[in-house]
DNA sequence: CTGTTAGCGCATTCAA
DNA sequence: TTGAATGCGCTAACAG
């Protein structure tokens, strides 16, 4: 159906093997001949067969994304800002991206993440998610094959990895607190601590007090759930304490609506009595009544950097023991909670 | 690096062609013979290779997403809902999923998102987004390329394709408010009446009233723009009339949080002085306090059955020519402002 | 039931 | 600069 190498090479009174020269610049090929192949190239709209290009390439120029799914299916929205970047890095160097949502087998979790390598189907993986076995690991590190860790932890130096980083997004959030004149700042950390970013940007939010001179005071840190509704619970709590907070940075966006929403409730003002700011800066910070303050987190620029990372390494612009760790800053948008 | 048919056939002790037999189950294999196979693949961790398997077969195992990029980027999170039915369709018929970003020729709009099918890296084609000329259908029809379209307006037979059912959503949104007893219900269109969806929504609406036996009122309907901040406008325009609604359904969630906080603005209660439906049942809808009902368009459900749809034609459980045109009902959510 | 072999479409080495 | 021939890893037709 499609027209082939050859039909392009009969067309343009040429060897295939000039085709295939001029089509890829791998020898000199005359103007004139060009310009006949081309033409023809035009003429039968051909493009080259992936399959039959990548057999002897040994290259797909796919990129591929294997996304760790958690019980409620991909995770809330920021996945799509990561493929836009990942696109946007892929479609800069003529790469496509392959999502693969092959069926994990219950005796061998996480080995269906490699399918696509094992397949050849792609060049190179974005690994993201938060649970993740060592064994794949191991396999693709032996291999040598390509592969960048997206927003997870990296606890070690051996993988490549693009993070958002977490420490200094909780560290902005209570200098941008501190230096509002608050002195008494609750933390209310999503998801208990057992994840590495909830950590870090605690840390962050301890490193910005001490250097402000303030103790940190245990009692303003609250252990929420993921639940978003864990937020009326700790508000409660912490502005019920005797030197209560004049401020509280809350993990999740989602947390720090209900937090507003409960403190209108207890009959304060938002930004007067209480500030408030959250995580991720999603529509959800963007479109309650008052606008929430808000950390960004890089996630397309995150998405960009990790698919430019990656195809450096397919392509042997960074040599793959060079692990680079790249992680990037966060920022702030003001709103009307603080 | 990887291995091959040949060093698994070499493991197990038998020709290659038996290897692949046993993997595709295309021919008759010996118990014990499959087990030597099997014991080879799983200790050579052997998968075969795409490219090569492609060449042969003529197929690939991908289905292609081609989304039509507007301007702000892929449209708003509805992007990655479909995502997720189309990976559930693919998934369990051992598909993998083919984004392609590639750039735009500006010569040549559209052209480029059939690159995928001219390259001939994936099975099947889903075309997304707005905007999109003729000349690619043209092309892909009569080559006889399955492709489905997905929640774009399908104006004649000739192309297979996904829909809300916008015409019933618009009814749903008006009955369920005239079932509460409302008689004056305002109507806010989204964008103008240039989108297809829009029309079917004012078009399900009217179709509510009549078989109430309520006139439409012109003045009820108000076109709106894109934007949400047309909602408080519109609002205040509803409002003030004589004989004011009751209720006012939104072409968007966003558009019906902007009408829920005029009529507040205005001193209006709501729901009692007015109700408020919105559409899309978007994440805005469930934090906006009071919460919005909101209409439901099916993504998920969408993305799969395109998936579906599109592994048949690909699999020839269905004719090409046999056009299916599938129009999945919206549901309604009721929250606070109804 | 199993082995041998040709050929899918392309890139590339070797000659011309 | 261009043409002919080889092989990438796999499937399937054909023999055995």
């Amino acid at each position: 159906m499609a027209a082939t190498i050859k039909d392009v090479a009969r067309e343009a009174g040429v060897a295939v093997c000039t085709v295939s020269f001029a089509m890829n610049g791998s020898a000199h090929v005359a103007e004139a001949t060009k310009k006949r192949i081309f033409g023809a190239v035009e003429r039968l709209n051909y493009r080259p067969n992936q399959s039959a290009r990548g057999l002897v390439t040994k290259k797909t120029n796919n990129i591929g994304l294997a996304v760790a799914e958690t019980a409620d299916g991909l995770e809330n929205g920021i996945l799509l800002e990561v493929i836009q970047g990942l696109g946007r890095a892929a479609s800069h160097k003529n790469y496509d991206l392959l999502l693969s949502f092959q069926k994990q087998q219950t005796d061998k979790p996480d080995e269906h993440l490699l399918d696509v390598y094992r397949k050849q189907s792609a060049d190179g993986l974005i690994l993201m998610g938060n649970k993740m076995s060592e064994r794949p690991y191991k396999d693709l590190l032996t291999n040598r094959f390509p592969f960048v860790l997206l927003g997870r932890p990296y606890k070690d130096n051996l993988c490549h990895s693009v993070n958002a980083d977490n420490e200094q997004g909780g560290y902005l959030a209570a200098q941008f607190l501190l230096k509002k004149g608050h002195r008494r700042i609750g933390f209310i950390t999503p998801c208990s601590l057992e994840f590495d970013a909830a950590i870090d940007r605690l840390n962050g939010y301890k490193r910005a007090l001490t250097e402000f001179d303030i103790e940190v005071d245990e009692k303003l840190i609250a252990l929420g759930s993921f639940e978003p509704d864990s937020g009326y619970q700790e508000t409660e709590t912490l502005l019920s304490l005797k030197d209560r907070p004049s401020a509280i940075i809350a993990g999740r966006d989602v947390i720090a609506a209900r937090v507003n929403e409960k403190a209108v409730t207890l009959g304060y003002q938002v930004p007067d009595d209480l500030a408030i700011v959250g995580f991720d800066n999603t529509i959800v910070a963007q479109l309650a009544r008052p606008g929430i303050t808000s950390v960004e987190l890089p996630m397309l620029t995150m998405g960009h950097e990790a698919g430019k990372l990656l195809i450096s390494l397919i392509e042997g612009d960074i040599e793959y023991d060079a692990i680079q760790k790249i992680s990037l800053p966060c920022g702030i948008f003001e709103r009307d909670t603080t």
